[in-house]
DNA sequence: CTCGGAATCAAACGATCGTTTGAGCATACG
DNA sequence: CGTATGCTCAAACGATCGTTTGATTCCGAG
């Protein structure tokens, strides 16, 4: 039974100092003195509880990634196969989700964590990542393959891996461009989104 | 003068070995030693030839964006304020540089190693580019912005920003997926500046 | 109260980091 | 030849890295 004298248990700290220092300097350039320091937590602790800190990483992007693709999938599977249901339904599908998380804690960080592991072609987190959330990139690539049925494959998949790249980078700048002060968060967002989700479609529908 | 026993001199040599373990592990991930060991020079060489490992990074980015810049100014040259052009033409004079990057050695890492500057949103380096290749950039926008006249400036830097993280993320994966064997690297260069080229003129175009 | 496992702590471990040093080597010039 | 000069080299510098250790504190169960 933990025995936690702050507010937030000693593992929730660490996860949150760490999801803030590897967007801010990478996960090579954070290291375990910055980390526990700016959780208020011992040194010893991150071994601990982790085992590692390679393990930590993962324990960054589990946490995230389950609720994040838990939400796309979710939202997803309202849609999914529906006669009505259009290219921008599946484009939000994807979008909303993430752009929900700069709701929660400092949960808009792990876009550019994200952002950053996209950008290294590091192996072992590629692995990782395709294992265990593969199947909801393959689901919505599914989707969209049936709403362009006159796309080939190979067109198909270019386009896909395009607008991945635009939105998660899109995505991991949000939160960082500050919107004017007479609008609130929840329209900022709004607008966003429908910024993200007109382009892409654009870009995915294209002759 | 230069006394190289090898058939490039030490600083070329690092500057190769450099690009390399910059783009597979990142600024911080390679170090000096793993570095001079590929290069197969002294570990002091590094800091003989360029001061830093800092000045390094800086020396890297330096010899290949006035290349790729230069090509693409001279480009963007032919076709800015010329009534015929069209969006296409901007954006291949943007993105068919980059691409042939391939031709120079192991210049197609280069363009991980920007993907890489582009995730990390560290503040020096953000600053270097900024100061250094700002202006490319800003020209680009003011022609998209002649030939989008009815964007407004908002939407123009949305779309543009949008353009430039799907082809930074798509041209630093170019060079890693196989090109079928029966096509010559020119074709399959060609093939994928004209899927670049039609999606992002869709994205910026949309309505 | 006593005991036992969970959690935290200061301290140290060996390894590796970027950088510096000073000697040694090569070439060019008087 | 003698001597500057540009360059390379092995070795060491102090700092910092991730990880481990062993003692100490804490708290609930018996």
């Amino acid at each position: 039974m933990p025995a936690s004298s702050s507010a937030q248990p000693t593992k929730e700290r660490i996860l949150g100092a760490a999801e803030e220092l590897f967007a801010r300097h990478g996960f090579e350039g954070a290291s375990l003195r910055q980390l526990t320091a700016a959780a208020g937590v011992n040194l010893a602790a991150v071994n601990y509880h982790f085992g590692s800190k390679d393990r930590l990483i993962e324990e960054v992007f589990r946490r995230r990634l389950d609720q994040l693709n838990g939400r796309r999938m979710a939202a997803l599977k309202d849609i999914a196969g529906q006669p009505g249901s259009t290219i921008e339904d599946v484009l939000a599908a994807f979008i909303v989700p993430a752009l929900e998380l700069s709701h929660d804690g400092n949960g808009s960080l792990f876009m550019r964590v994200l952002a950053r592991a996209f950008a290294e072609h590091d192996d072992t987190l590629r692995k990782f990542l395709s294992e265990n959330y593969g199947h909801v990139m393959r689901q919505f690539t599914a989707e969209f393959a049936r709403l362009l049925p006159n796309l080939s494959k190979e067109e198909l998949y270019w386009r896909v891996d395009l607008v991945t790249g635009a939105l998660t980078h899109a995505m991991s700048g949000f939160g960082m461009i500050q919107r004017k002060s007479d609008v609130t968060e929840h329209k900022h967002r709004e607008q966003t989104a429908q910024h993200l989700i007109r382009f892409a479609a654009a870009g995915l529908k294209s002759p």
